[in-house]
DNA sequence: ATGTCGTCTGCTAGACGA
């Protein structure tokens, strides 16, 4: 089985890369970020005629997550427990039916969190805090969970091409960083580092400034695994090549295979 | 070299978020 997630910066925008990849990778699960739009405009059709169910939490302009399934799901969960009212559409959660079993899918996307000393840092690591306290609940039902995402986190020195250059930004506050430890702290498995651990394995190259042809990117999307997904881990993989076609997206999808 | 992209409002350009 395999399950993935690819932040697309607007469903709608990316629809033909988002079919070509699909095609390609052949996915079980994915969980897009950024659709950038509200349920009525997602490109509903064209997904399912491509082979996949999809569910939705989408939003007028901005964010907007939702997770595109081949097999039967059911919706779990829909933003985090403790999310106000006029909440920004950033969590969704699925159970996918497997023949014998269930694998539960969480679909986030993490605040930016910038500029560092503002209000928005501060929701970024109260988000964080949220959803510590849900995974905190979701680990002890002992199943297949997978949280899959745009984590807006850069873990480690080596998962960017220059500490320096993002010293001063929320994606690389210790903060941040510790919020993303505290997470793993609980038992969930950085499935890339587990199968790979390499240094400067991307995800995001800005638009700006030429990042993608100076290879000036950023590790930020990841797949955190409960220790009954992490066992059955097979391999995973990052789709650089996504980056440099036609229209693409800032981000490209990472991908993991999983023996059930 | 802040060198881009997508969306929305609503002065078809500028603000905003990333």
């Amino acid at each position: 089985m395999r399950i993935a997630t690819f932040n697309v910066n607007s469903v709608n925008a990316r629809l033909p890369n988002l079919l070509e990849w699909l095609a390609e990778a052949s996915p079980d699960v994915v969980c897009l970020q950024e659709i950038k739009c509200e349920e009525h405009k997602f490109p509903r059709q064209a997904i399912e005629d491509a082979g996949y169910n999809s569910f939705i939490y989408g939003q007028k302009s901005y964010n907007g997550v939702a997770i595109l399934s081949r097999l039967p799901a059911e919706v779990a969960q829909v933003g985090l427990p403790g999310d106000r009212e006029d909440v920004q559409a950033r969590y969704l959660e699925v159970e996918v039916a497997l023949p014998g079993r269930a694998v539960r899918v969480a679909c986030l996307y993490c605040p930016n969190g910038n500029p560092i000393g503002t209000e928005k840092f501060t929701y970024k690591l109260g988000w964080m805090e949220r959803l510590q306290r849900h995974v905190t609940q979701l680990l002890s039902l002992e199943e297949p969970l997978v949280l899959a995402g745009d984590w807006n986190i850069i873990p480690r020195p080596g998962d960017c091409y220059s500490p320096t250059a993002w010293m001063d930004d929320a994606l690389f506050q210790p903060e941040s960083r510790a919020a993303w430890q505290r997470l793993l702290n609980l038992g969930l498995t950085d499935a890339f580092m587990a199968v790979n651990g390499g240094e400067h394995a991307y995800t995001f190259w800005d638009y700006q400034a030429g990042a993608w042809p100076k290879d000036h990117g950023i590790r930020i999307d990841h797949l955190a695994l409960s220790p009954q997904a992490a066992d059955k881990l097979a391999e995973v993989r990052i789709w650089r090549a996504v980056r440099g076609r036609e229209k693409a997206s800032d981000h490209v999808p990472v991908s993991a295979d999983f023996d059930f």
